[in-house]
DNA sequence: TGACCCCTACAATGCGGTAG
DNA sequence: CTACCGCATTGTAGGGGTCA
């Protein structure tokens, strides 16, 4: 076995000279939010700073200000996060300030229908600070809780007469851990920002994050709008949020230990050495973190050490999100000796942990995060690091450089760059997601009937201009539309015309979603636990039975690999010969292509070509059919995994083929 | 006689490409 | 993504030689 072992010195923030009325010193990074915020000369501002740098503490900052100078209008602040676990912790924060917090996610939001987007604007008129997901905040521009449903004529709701008048009260908006959006999820929130800046122009935005996203900042610049980077500096005096830490990185191959997994246990039972350091931390009442890149593995890994070390333990990921779950936090950290989890760790809750041992994870960023995790507020802590030989050979290769056996934290940082790639941002995507994203919020306002809210669309509608892909679906749009009134078939069958007014209503219905979409059961493990998981990544990674009348798997045991179990989908938002389509299938090698590249405008393609030829027969008006052909080609750049929506499951069990399993 | 080096053959490992 | 293949590189055991 091949190891690399290094120390890094501890890490600590200095302090600035501003000192606030509460008795804090600030870091620099704070300053910019301990000010009047309508005052602040720049509309974007990027914060860089490490984890456990006191992010979330400051946030609540500018109505701190705004307190202590006695101003007359309070300021109110968004804080979007990525997962609802993390609003809950930055709820509990800022109440311990004195702050009105509300969170405001599929949970905490009780109503029904109308009611629920009347229940959403109020509870962020009574806050001085929402903490929210950018889930919510799509669903509401893209007027989810504003468009009528069945039997209802109009949506007019109190206090709320678009989706404007949310970011209307805000005076600030924080985007925390932003790092880990797509180039469509960014656009997104691009999109929001410019509309936001040209309806009211007084809010100022935040985006923080450990790893800033150069290419984002860029994006930013050619576009105008110049952002101020506010970077943290790190220093050997200050604060210290991160103890000394040991690092000992060892390399895996793909073919023999495969992961950390492989690295900790042979033939099923933990390696003794491995068993040795465990349980000699936990005599040492030390607690120990394990950090997986595979969710089968840290389920599979629990029941071994279970079986072989006298421990408490505690697995904390995707798997448990949705368990019903009684405990607090602080209670289930104080008992547990062991903590094993997945890329869950990266975001959020903080484990007081002075051992672990990790997957690397796939890109720079990940293994950042999950490093920044060990050793909170400690004076010392151990890291093992399992790496695939590509990375470990680029260690070995600049270590060697500099021939230190104790590195500072920015050459620690600095080599860990040289080593790892970072995950690469597909910025010419982005201005093409802007133009679809405008359009179908521009869209989706055209349906409600208020002189207000056409005011407001018509100027949003200056920045079509800035994102020429906007019209490709104006002008698909109204073709839809001519065809949409084309009762008597004078333009197409009615079949054919049928399945084209629902694949658009399934396109249009996927920018209402902020992630992809999945089927989600219930699921049944351990001997009755219950929680709610990816009914795909359960059949391919488990053993189980499935009844489909609940809707409902039984885990009996996890696989020692993925296998292939679900071999395609069955979906509507694809045009092709049969409708509905299926990806995959018998054609192994599109469905691999699904499963493992984010874009995949080239099966959209390809499925769209053989719809031409059939359906082209049953088109009466010639010129349209080439012409909505043409604009339906457009779409393929955007042809994310995002836009399609799961309908069915193709499974494969063996030898048995059975496509029906929802 | 043992320490050391060189060489060779074969094994092991790694890598890039491809198909499913 | 994973398995597989062919090819390239690296690792290693062991033979053989030299030299002190």
């Amino acid at each position: 076995m091949e190891s690399l072992k290094f120390r890094v010195s501890k890490k600590c923030l200095p302090f600035g000279d501003k000192v606030i009325k509460q008795g804090f010193r600030l870091h620099k990074f704070q300053e910019i939010f301990y000010s009047d915020v309508a005052e602040l000369e720049k509309d974007v501002y990027f914060i860089v700073a490490p984890t456990g740098a006191g992010k979330t503490f400051s946030f609540a900052f500018p109505i701190l200000y705004a307190k202590d100078n006695n101003y007359l209008t309070s300021r109110r602040g968004l804080i979007v996060v990525p997962t609802n676990a993390l609003a809950e912790d930055i709820e509990k924060t800022l109440k311990e300030q004195g702050i009105k917090v509300e969170t405001i996610t599929g949970k905490t939001l009780t109503k029904k229908g109308k009611e629920r987007g009347e229940e959403l604007i109020e509870k962020l008129k009574n806050c001085e600070i929402a903490v929210t997901n950018p889930d919510i905040l799509n669903y509401m521009i893209n007027s989810g809780y504003h468009l009528p449903r069945k039997n209802e004529k109009f949506r007019h709701l109190k206090g709320f007469p678009d989706w404007s008048a949310f970011f209307n009260a805000l005076d600030y908006v924080i985007f925390d851990e932003y790092h880990l959006y797509d180039e469509e999820q960014i656009a997104n929130i691009l999109i929001w920002f410019l509309m936001t800046k040209e309806l009211f122009g007084k809010i100022k935005w935040f985006f923080v994050s450990a790893t800033p996203e150069e290419n984002l900042i860029e994006f930013l610049n050619e576009n105008g709008i110049t952002p101020e980077i506010i970077e943290q500096p790190l220093s050997n005096e200050g604060r210290v949020i991160q103890g000394e830490m040991e690092i000992e990185f060892i390399k895996i191959s793909k073919r023999i230990e495969r992961s950390l997994f492989g690295h900790l246990i042979e033939d099923g039972r933990l390696k003794e050495n491995i068993k040795d350091i465990i349980e000699k931390a936990i005599s040492n009442n030390e607690k120990i973190l394990i950090i997986f890149n595979s969710l089968r593995d840290a389920m599979r890994m629990k029941y071994i050490i279970e079986n072989e070390i006298d421990a408490e333990v505690w697995v904390n990921t995707g798997l448990q999100t949705r368990e019903e779950n009684n405990n607090n936090l602080d209670e289930i950290l104080s008992k547990t000796d062991i903590i094993i989890t997945t890329s869950k760790a990266e975001v959020g809750v903080n484990y007081p942990v002075s051992l672990c041992f990790m997957d690397s994870g796939l890109y720079l960023r990940n293994f950042m995060q999950r490093i920044g995790r060990v050793g909170r507020g400690m004076e010392k802590c151990k890291i093992y690091c399992t790496v695939i030989t590509k990375i470990f050979n680029n260690l070995e290769k600049h270590f060697n450089k500099i021939k230190k056996e104790k590195l500072n934290y920015y050459e620690f940082v600095d080599l860990m760059k040289k080593a790892f790639e970072d995950r690469e941002f597909k910025k010419d995507k982005v201005p093409k997601f802007c133009g679809a994203v405008l359009w179908s919020v521009l869209n989706s306002m055209e349906e409600y009937d208020k002189k207000l809210t056409y005011q407001r669309k018509e100027k949003l509608e200056t920045l079509r201009d800035k994102f020429p892909y906007y019209w490709v679906f104006y002008h698909l749009n109204e073709k839809i539309k001519r065809i949409e009134e084309d009762e008597d078939e004078e333009i197409v069958d009615e079949d054919v015309r049928e399945e084209l007014l629902k694949w658009w209503r399934s396109f249009k219905n996927s920018f209402i979603r902020f992630r992809g979409d999945s089927v989600i059961w219930k699921v049944i493990y351990e001997d009755g636990k219950e929680t709610e998981y990816d009914l795909l990544w359960i059949l391919d990674n488990a053993f189980v039975e499935v009844n489909k009348e609940n809707r409902t798997v039984i885990i009996r045991d996890f696989r020692e690999k993925r296998e292939c179990v679900v071999r395609g989908i069955i979906t509507f938002s694809l045009l092709d010969k049969d409708y509905p389509s299926t990806i995959g299938g018998i054609d192994k090698g599109e469905w691999f292509k699904f499963l493992y590249s984010d874009y995949i405008g080239d099966i959209f393609l390809q499925k769209f070509e053989s719809w031409k030829i059939y359906k082209e027969k049953y088109f009466e008006d010639e010129t349209l059919f080439e012409e909505l052909v043409k604009d339906i080609e457009l779409l393929a750049p955007i042809y994310s995994k995002k836009r399609i929506e799961i309908f069915d499951l193709v499974v494969d069990y063996g030898e048995v083929w059975c496509d029906d399993i929802l």
